[in-house]
DNA sequence: GCGACAG
DNA sequence: ATCTTGTCGC
Protein backbone atom coordinates (compact mmCIF):
# COMPACT_ATOMS: atom_id res chain seq x y z
CA UNK A 1 0.00 0.00 0.00
CA UNK A 2 2.59 2.96 -1.22
CA UNK A 3 1.44 6.30 -1.21
CA UNK A 4 2.78 7.55 -4.23
CA UNK A 5 4.98 6.36 -7.26
CA UNK A 6 8.66 7.54 -6.50
CA UNK A 7 9.17 10.71 -9.02
CA UNK A 8 12.34 10.63 -11.37
CA UNK A 9 11.87 15.12 -12.09
CA UNK A 10 11.58 17.79 -10.24
CA UNK A 11 8.43 18.49 -12.41
CA UNK A 12 6.70 15.04 -11.35
CA UNK A 13 7.74 15.96 -7.74
CA UNK A 14 6.08 19.31 -7.74
CA UNK A 15 2.77 17.57 -8.92
CA UNK A 16 2.86 15.32 -6.24
CA UNK A 17 3.15 17.55 -3.47
CA UNK A 18 0.37 19.64 -4.96
CA UNK A 19 -1.65 16.17 -4.91
CA UNK A 20 -0.47 15.24 -1.37
CA UNK A 21 -1.05 18.72 0.66
CA UNK A 22 -4.21 18.13 1.09
CA UNK A 23 -4.05 14.95 2.94
CA UNK A 24 -2.06 16.45 5.82
CA UNK A 25 -3.59 16.73 8.81
CA UNK A 26 -3.09 20.26 11.12
CA UNK A 27 -4.44 18.44 14.42
CA UNK A 28 -2.94 18.99 18.22
CA UNK A 29 -0.39 15.83 18.54
CA UNK A 30 -1.19 12.72 20.62
CA UNK A 31 -0.65 13.83 24.62
CA UNK A 32 3.16 13.83 25.71
CA UNK A 33 3.87 12.63 28.52
CA UNK A 34 6.56 11.12 30.30
CA UNK A 35 5.80 7.52 28.54
CA UNK A 36 5.74 9.20 24.67
CA UNK A 37 7.56 7.24 22.15
CA UNK A 38 9.51 10.29 20.60
CA UNK A 39 11.41 9.65 17.61
CA UNK A 40 14.57 11.58 16.15
CA UNK A 41 15.93 11.26 12.61
CA UNK A 42 18.33 12.48 10.11
CA UNK A 43 20.60 11.30 7.19
CA UNK A 44 24.34 12.06 6.48
CA UNK A 45 25.79 11.66 3.07
CA UNK A 46 28.95 10.81 1.74
CA UNK A 47 31.38 13.28 0.18
CA UNK A 48 30.54 12.30 -3.16
CA UNK A 49 26.32 11.80 -2.43
CA UNK A 50 26.63 8.78 -3.54
CA UNK A 51 25.32 7.33 -0.85
CA UNK A 52 23.49 8.55 2.21
CA UNK A 53 23.01 6.67 6.02
CA UNK A 54 19.82 7.78 7.71
CA UNK A 55 19.23 6.47 11.12
CA UNK A 56 15.86 6.63 13.75
CA UNK A 57 16.34 6.61 16.97
CA UNK A 58 13.06 6.19 19.50
CA UNK A 59 13.39 7.67 22.79
CA UNK A 60 10.74 8.14 25.32
CA UNK A 61 11.06 10.17 28.76
CA UNK A 62 11.17 13.21 26.30
CA UNK A 63 14.82 11.74 24.38
CA UNK A 64 16.28 10.80 27.96
CA UNK A 65 15.83 7.23 27.40
CA UNK A 66 16.81 5.20 23.98
CA UNK A 67 13.78 2.39 23.08
CA UNK A 68 15.30 1.81 19.70
CA UNK A 69 17.14 2.07 16.92
CA UNK A 70 17.61 1.27 12.83
CA UNK A 71 19.42 2.78 10.35
CA UNK A 72 19.60 2.21 6.49
CA UNK A 73 22.11 2.53 3.86
CA UNK A 74 21.45 4.08 0.20
CA UNK A 75 22.38 5.07 -2.92
CA UNK A 76 21.30 8.77 -3.36
CA UNK A 77 19.09 9.06 -6.49
CA UNK A 78 17.34 12.44 -6.10
CA UNK A 79 19.65 15.96 -6.17
CA UNK A 80 19.16 18.46 -3.70
CA UNK A 81 16.40 20.91 -4.51
CA UNK A 82 15.12 23.73 -2.76
CA UNK A 83 11.83 22.68 -1.75
CA UNK A 84 11.89 19.15 -3.30
CA UNK A 85 14.13 17.57 -0.29
CA UNK A 86 11.76 15.19 1.20
CA UNK A 87 12.25 13.08 -2.64
CA UNK A 88 16.07 13.10 -1.39
CA UNK A 89 15.74 11.90 1.93
CA UNK A 90 12.27 9.81 2.34
CA UNK A 91 13.23 6.81 0.60
CA UNK A 92 16.37 6.21 2.98
CA UNK A 93 14.25 7.34 6.30
CA UNK A 94 11.56 4.47 5.15
CA UNK A 95 13.78 1.89 4.88
CA UNK A 96 15.13 3.09 8.31
CA UNK A 97 11.70 2.78 9.63
CA UNK A 98 11.21 -0.24 8.31
CA UNK A 99 13.68 -1.72 10.61
CA UNK A 100 12.11 -0.48 13.79
CA UNK A 101 10.61 -2.77 16.32
CA UNK A 102 8.41 -0.29 17.70
CA UNK A 103 6.16 2.39 16.22
CA UNK A 104 6.87 6.16 17.97
CA UNK A 105 3.90 8.08 18.49
CA UNK A 106 5.35 11.17 17.01
CA UNK A 107 8.99 11.61 14.93
CA UNK A 108 10.52 14.90 14.49
CA UNK A 109 12.56 15.21 11.19
CA UNK A 110 15.41 17.40 10.63
CA UNK A 111 13.55 19.49 8.09
CA UNK A 112 10.75 21.66 7.70
CA UNK A 113 7.27 20.67 7.77
CA UNK A 114 4.54 23.07 6.32
CA UNK A 115 7.08 25.59 6.22
CA UNK A 116 7.16 24.89 2.91
CA UNK A 117 6.48 26.91 -0.27
CA UNK A 118 3.77 24.30 -1.41
CA UNK A 119 3.12 23.44 2.36
CA UNK A 120 4.68 19.77 1.95
CA UNK A 121 8.12 19.90 3.54
CA UNK A 122 9.69 16.75 4.51
CA UNK A 123 7.76 15.89 7.90
CA UNK A 124 4.46 16.53 5.99
CA UNK A 125 5.51 13.59 3.02
CA UNK A 126 7.26 11.34 5.95
CA UNK A 127 4.34 11.40 8.52
CA UNK A 128 2.25 10.81 5.18
CA UNK A 129 3.93 7.51 4.50
CA UNK A 130 4.43 6.74 8.25
CA UNK A 131 0.59 7.72 8.80
CA UNK A 132 2.32 8.87 12.09
CA UNK A 133 2.18 12.43 13.68
CA UNK A 134 5.39 14.20 12.34
CA UNK A 135 6.82 17.68 13.12
CA UNK A 136 9.58 19.18 11.48
CA UNK A 137 12.67 21.03 12.93
CA UNK A 138 15.34 22.57 10.89
CA UNK A 139 18.18 24.22 11.76
CA UNK A 140 17.78 27.10 9.23
CA UNK A 141 14.94 28.85 7.15
CA UNK A 142 13.67 27.86 4.06
CA UNK A 143 11.43 30.59 3.64
CA UNK A 144 9.09 32.92 5.95
CA UNK A 145 9.28 36.40 7.90
CA UNK A 146 9.41 36.74 11.39
CA UNK A 147 9.60 38.97 14.37
CA UNK A 148 13.20 39.47 16.29
CA UNK A 149 13.58 36.82 18.83
CA UNK A 150 14.40 37.52 22.46
CA UNK A 151 17.79 35.61 22.99
CA UNK A 152 15.87 34.09 26.18
CA UNK A 153 14.38 30.32 25.61
CA UNK A 154 10.98 30.99 23.82
CA UNK A 155 9.33 31.06 20.24
CA UNK A 156 7.96 33.75 17.88
CA UNK A 157 5.65 32.77 14.67
CA UNK A 158 6.84 32.05 11.46
CA UNK A 159 4.40 33.79 8.65
CA UNK A 160 4.53 33.64 4.97
CA UNK A 161 2.24 36.05 3.20
CA UNK A 162 0.96 36.99 6.69
CA UNK A 163 -0.50 33.53 7.96
CA UNK A 164 1.64 31.49 10.83
CA UNK A 165 2.96 28.17 9.35
CA UNK A 166 5.37 27.50 11.79
CA UNK A 167 7.94 29.08 14.44
CA UNK A 168 11.23 30.10 15.50
CA UNK A 169 12.00 27.97 18.93
CA UNK A 170 15.17 28.69 20.88
CA UNK A 171 15.46 25.99 23.12
CA UNK A 172 18.55 27.63 24.91
CA UNK A 173 19.15 30.90 25.43
CA UNK A 174 21.63 32.62 23.58
CA UNK A 175 21.69 29.72 21.54
CA UNK A 176 20.13 29.73 17.96
CA UNK A 177 16.79 28.66 17.28
CA UNK A 178 15.44 26.09 15.27
CA UNK A 179 12.39 25.67 12.98
CA UNK A 180 9.81 24.25 13.66
CA UNK A 181 6.56 23.41 12.02
CA UNK A 182 3.25 20.65 11.72
CA UNK A 183 4.60 18.22 9.73
CA UNK A 184 1.16 15.61 9.85
CA UNK A 185 -0.94 14.99 12.54
CA UNK A 186 0.39 18.21 14.47
CA UNK A 187 -0.34 21.65 14.90
CA UNK A 188 1.73 24.28 15.83
CA UNK A 189 1.29 24.67 19.58
CA UNK A 190 1.93 20.93 20.10
CA UNK A 191 4.62 21.15 17.80
CA UNK A 192 6.36 23.71 19.68
CA UNK A 193 6.14 21.87 22.55
CA UNK A 194 7.49 19.15 21.88
CA UNK A 195 10.42 20.48 20.86
CA UNK A 196 10.71 22.73 23.70
CA UNK A 197 10.13 20.27 26.28
CA UNK A 198 12.41 17.65 24.96
CA UNK A 199 15.78 17.17 26.96
CA UNK A 200 19.35 17.73 25.54
CA UNK A 201 21.29 21.06 26.52
CA UNK A 202 21.52 21.76 22.88
CA UNK A 203 20.36 23.49 20.27
CA UNK A 204 18.94 20.14 18.87
CA UNK A 205 15.84 18.28 20.95
CA UNK A 206 17.77 15.17 22.25
CA UNK A 207 16.25 12.90 19.79
CA UNK A 208 16.99 14.25 16.87
CA UNK A 209 20.74 15.29 17.56
CA UNK A 210 20.79 11.91 18.45
CA UNK A 211 19.58 10.73 15.39
CA UNK A 212 22.02 13.33 13.41
CA UNK A 213 25.10 11.92 16.04
CA UNK A 214 24.29 8.48 15.10
CA UNK A 215 24.08 8.98 11.08
CA UNK A 216 28.03 9.80 11.50
CA UNK A 217 28.93 7.13 13.55
CA UNK A 218 27.33 4.73 10.74
CA UNK A 219 28.78 6.48 8.08
CA UNK A 220 32.24 6.17 9.29
CA UNK A 221 31.66 2.02 10.20
CA UNK A 222 30.28 1.43 6.92
CA UNK A 223 31.77 -0.39 4.59
C1' DG B 1 17.58 40.54 -14.32
C1' DC B 2 19.12 39.73 -9.30
C1' DG B 3 18.96 37.23 -4.87
C1' DA B 4 17.10 33.33 -1.87
C1' DC B 5 17.16 28.72 -1.32
C1' DA B 6 15.44 22.78 4.49
C1' DG B 7 19.70 19.00 3.78
C1' DA C 1 24.74 18.02 3.44
C1' DT C 2 30.09 18.18 3.12
C1' DC C 3 35.02 20.28 3.08
C1' DT C 4 38.05 21.60 7.78
C1' DT C 5 41.97 23.84 12.80
C1' DG C 6 42.54 26.65 15.29
C1' DT C 7 40.78 29.99 17.94
C1' DC C 8 38.03 33.99 20.16
C1' DG C 9 35.12 34.25 24.08
C1' DC C 10 32.63 33.18 28.50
Amino acid sequence: MSLHPWPTTAAEAEALQHGLVDRVRLEPLPPLTDATLIAGCDLAYDKDEARCYAVVVVTRAWGREVVATAEAVRPVEFPYVPGLLSFREVPALLAAFAGLSVTPDVVMCDGQGVAHPRRFGLACHLGLWLDVPAVGCAKSRLLGEHDALPAQVGSTPLRVDGAPVGDLVRRIAGVKPVYVSPGHRADRASAVALVLGCAGAYRLPEPVRLADIATRVLRAEAP
